[in-house]
DNA sequence: TTGAGATTTGGAATTATTCTAAATCTTGAC
DNA sequence: GTCAAGATTTAGAATAATTCCAAATCTCAA
């Protein structure tokens, strides 16, 4: 295994799924093992997992990880814009590692959500902002039947 | 005191705060004297209280009322869409009687939530809905700092 | 190689909310 | 007015999601 490692440089290892290790680093984040492989999960099967979830599919391939560390990484990644959190009217923060402009659906039947495209300024929304705010985030979301559910009825 | 009573007609007792209870009775439920008073609540500082505020300005007019008759009260209200829940970053949700059409803003600083007058469909802001899906919510939420919290910055 | 600081871990603690079962209230029928 | 059925309220227990804690381990710049 030949590995290149600079005094003052952190330099992943290379090896498969190092790409997500350098994206953690490149977002000011020391990638650990731990960090690399819920990051992972989550790029693997890109629905909106529950922490609890995360926890689940995590501990298949790193038996010994703990609830308390994916809570952590997940925040780191958040903390790193490399997630997003996602609130539904239901109790669990789910977690959304596509980061293109999207809203989210969720189905009030099935409860999955689903990433619709698109974006645009609360301005162009219809918005009338009052002056002097500062506007950070801007987000849409919807709820309703998906495609499957609407059919069944 | 004079009361007009039907036989099969519910009829609210005629006295101050009366109207509060014809809003809930005409949404279709009994206009018991806590969920008066919860509403009336509500109404009179037009914020954005969590459950517990909530549950400590009920207390000031009725000494008695319990933590989960709040959440009952607060349930019923919304189901008869005379409140809006409203989630944020933070953990509790919080409630808002404004049921005109507007998005939410949470101020990061101070975390207040303001009202943003204004609305559009899903299509005009810019969303490519798939075909299918039945929309029943629209939502769009906003963050950052509000007027007086980028003042100090 | 090493020490400072970051991270992980299991378990305890906290917070928000829901559930439960008994007491009370409300309403429509008589 | 009286009554029973069902709705509502209540206090407290239970649950669920998340955060906190302190000890062990890891990471990495010097």
């Amino acid at each position: 295994m030949s590995k290149v490692k600079s005094r003052t440089v952190f330099v992943p290892p290379r090896r498969a799924g190092s790409d997500l290790g350098e994206r953690i680093n490149d977002a000011g984040l020391r990638p650990t093992p731990q960090r690399r492989h819920v990051y992972g999960v989550l790029l693997d099967k890109k629905d909106h997992p529950t922490a609890e979830e995360v926890y689940l599919r995590s501990r298949e391939g790193m038996p010994e990880i703990s609830m308390a560390t994916v809570y952590n990484c997940l925040d780191a990644l958040v903390k790193c814009s490399l997630v997003k959190p996602v609130r539904t009217d239901e109790a669990a923060t789910r977690y959304c590692p596509n980061m293109n402009e999207h809203a989210h659906f969720h189905c009030e039947e099935c409860g999955q959500i689903f990433d619709i495209e698109g974006s645009a300024k609360p301005c162009e929304a219809g918005l009338r902002m009052p002056r002097g705010f500062k506007v950070r985030q801007f987000e849409m979301s919807l709820s309703g039947l998906c495609k499957e559910c609407a059919k069944e009825k």
